[in-house]
DNA sequence: AAAAAATGCAACCGCAACAAA
DNA sequence: CTTTGTTGCGGTTGCATTTTT
């Protein structure tokens, strides 16, 4: 259903996320908030760019998301607000906690759009209009599919569970991260990335500024990346110690960023 | 049963807005 | 004021799934 992952010409990963990544965003997030979208893949170790993971963290990953289950109430006031305020989808998404606007601009274009000339105050989805009426089964059947966040544990220890899923009750909200204040949010440039690729975004879990060696590693960083079971490789200490940063310079010009015993950060 | 067409939706892209230097 | 970097928005795409022929 979604485009499969591929890597892009400067080796980032596009297309499909993993289960593997998933888990990785969620648990940085939720460990260190966003404080720089752009800075995040790196740091946490994915080989995205930060607007993908901006983009997977608010459409997808972020704590008390709904997904399908529209009710006629939302329906409803989607319809007035679109009628309103045109293809807005953030202020219509801003009425309807826990829905995004990425899912409401596609629910709108599949389900709602087509009856957007009809009197939609009167949204009482009669028998006789089977339109609506096959839209309605349909998206109730659809809303069956629960939406599952991939939980955050990194392996059978449920230690790291329990680490990270008590992190996640002190996470109001997506950009609340109990480390960060609104003021350092602030401070920090918000969130979000620019799609938009520079040269150190270029570069492999960005620990080297990439340039001229970078196709010679993008394979090895492929492999390195599909050895997915290294989540089961890391010790407790990679989810609960902070980050180890290292700042020297190596012989490529290159800055190290590094935890512990990561194999990616070494 | 097979092929074609339609649908749904996650993810991508470009750009405007904003802030900081 | 200009430049640079970051964020967020809305339009669009790609493709797996579902429905129709």
């Amino acid at each position: 259903m979604v485009r499969a992952a591929y890597f892009d010409a400067n080796g980032i990963k596009k297309g499909a996320w993993s289960e593997e990544e998933d888990k990785r965003l969620i648990a940085y997030v939720e460990r260190y908030g966003h404080p720089n979208w752009r800075q995040l893949p790196r740091l946490a170790g994915l080989l995205r760019c930060g607007k993908s993971c901006r983009l997977r963290w608010m459409n997808y990953l972020r704590p008390n998301l709904k997904r399908g289950n529209y009710t006629q109430k939302e329906e409803q006031l989607i319809m007035d607000l679109h009628k309103e305020h045109g293809n807005k989808w953030s202020l219509i998404a801003e009425n309807l906690p826990g829905r995004t606007d990425n899912e409401i601009k596609n629910y709108w274009h599949s389900h709602l759009k087509k009856f957007q000339n009809r009197n939609v105050n009167n949204t009482t989805y009669d028998d006789d209009d089977d339109d609506l009426n096959k839209s309605k089964s349909k998206s109730s059947s659809e809303s069956t599919m629960e939406h599952e966040r991939p939980k955050c544990e990194l392996s059978n220890d449920d230690s790291h569970h329990i680490i990270l899923e008590s992190s996640v009750s002190n996470v109001s909200t997506e950009s609340s991260y109990s480390s960060y204040t609104e003021e350092d949010n602030k401070r920090n440039n918000d969130d979000g990335d620019n799609d938009t690729v520079d040269n150190n975004d270029n570069s492999w879990f960005c620990f080297s500024s990439g340039r001229e060696e970078e196709s010679n590693r993008k394979d090895d960083r492929v492999a390195s990346w599909d050895k997915a079971t290294l989540f089961d490789e890391f010790g407790s200490s990679f989810w609960t110690e902070p980050f180890i940063l290292d700042n020297t310079f190596n012989q490529d010009y290159s800055y190290i960023l590094y935890y512990r015993e990561d194999p990616f950060f070494i």
